[in-house]
DNA sequence: TTTTAATCGTGATTTATTTCACTAATTTGT
DNA sequence: ACAAATTAGTGAAATAAATCACGATTAAAA
């Protein structure tokens, strides 16, 4: 019965999470829609039909209850299932994520990382075990993991895709700037950082012509 | 006389670009939008509008001219102009974005770290060296910064955010969760990683249910 | 109690974006 | 030279998203 819910509205719940986390530091108990609208400046009326959603109500005059709404936005956006994952690439950003631990947070649980460089292998991130790359396959069939966060260098992007794809995991979550090609049963979510700075760049930076 | 290049536009200039360096690299000389518009599943009159938007003219039958086409959007999306960056935040995260070395390729130019950890100050990163965060002011000052990328802990990004602002700094990469308060005269970029998964994770995963 | 002001909920409107459908051009093959 | 097929270019239609506008509600103030 669950409806789907746009990736607009999932991008704006994560923002709403955050000021919500805010509000609850801070000790207040409602927050009203106009209020979270001045902070991402967007229109009041945006947030209360986000809301609706969730099947979220709020009290005229009062707003939203701050940690029904936190709760309802976490159900929403899977926070409390489990969501395994290895890394693959073990260079700077790979060891970067593995350090992070809010990921936990948010239901992502890091088991291991793979590299092909066997100067990395064995050593230990984190209490995550860098493996080499050719110990993958049998790694996450054993462990049940389908998702990979990709690392690696652009230039060896593509086949270590393929690599993935034929081991068994079934979404990638794309840290580098290639375009993977992955059949349908492969899933891609691109965190194209460059590019995000790009847009940044282009919409700000340009007066300086 | 440059037109405003929508958001949505940009975003997919850093897909096209990323495919354009693919073909480069095979050898191939031109691109028809039918070709992008699978590897993007995306409707090709879309890729020819985008590519208007840039003046960009095809040959029919033939397509694109690959490297114009590149050299338009990196003219577009300002790769030559070159944007220099501090990194406030020497944990994990900032040190992996000093050490990638692919942002030069963007335009990208970080000349230096700040922490206010004492144990960091003086290290250098990738020949970049941290600063304590007390000669931010200063320094940015004297180099003519403008913009910082914002890795701190999500607990002090606001502070942070409120001391660079005070300093000079016009724009920030924010690549805390906290959504920042600040006055209009400072633009913020969110690169918001946990979103960008949650969004992954609830398109994709949700039927584990 | 009555008034006032803030806020929710939501239908209607507007704006933005994507897709469709077709014409004109032009390369390739016969 | 001609036919066939592919592709650019683009206006029109469809879809999606954001904003507007306003009635209903309700807490707080007069």
């Amino acid at each position: 019965m669950r409806t789907e819910i746009p990736e607009k509205v999932l991008s704006r719940l994560t923002l709403y999470h955050s000021i919500l986390i805010e509000y609850i530091e801070a000790g207040t108990g409602t927050i009203s829609s106009p209020q979270i609208a001045a902070r991402l400046n967007i229109d009041d009326s945006q947030v209360r039909k986000d809301f609706k959603l969730l099947n979220n109500a709020g009290r005229c005059r009062v707003g939203y209850d701050v940690a029904a709404l936190k709760a309802s936005i976490e159900e929403t956006l899977g926070f409390r299932k489990t969501k395994e994952a290895v890394i693959v690439g073990a260079g700077y950003l790979g060891l970067a994520l593995a350090k992070y631990t809010g990921f936990n947070d948010y239901g992502l649980n890091i088991l291991a990382l793979f590299d092909n460089d066997p100067q990395k292998v064995d050593m230990t991130v984190n209490n995550k075990q860098i493996f080499h790359i050719l110990r993958l396959p049998d790694l996450i069939r054993r462990l049940g993991v389908e998702m990979a966060i990709l690392t690696v260098p652009r230039i060896c992007a593509q086949q270590t895709a393929d690599f993935l794809a034929e081991s068994g995991i079934k979404y990638i979550w794309n840290f580098t700037p290639a375009v993977l090609k992955t059949s349908a049963s492969v899933k891609v979510w691109n965190e194209n950082m460059i590019a995000g700075f790009l847009q940044f760049a282009a919409q700000n930076l340009r007066k300086e012509d």
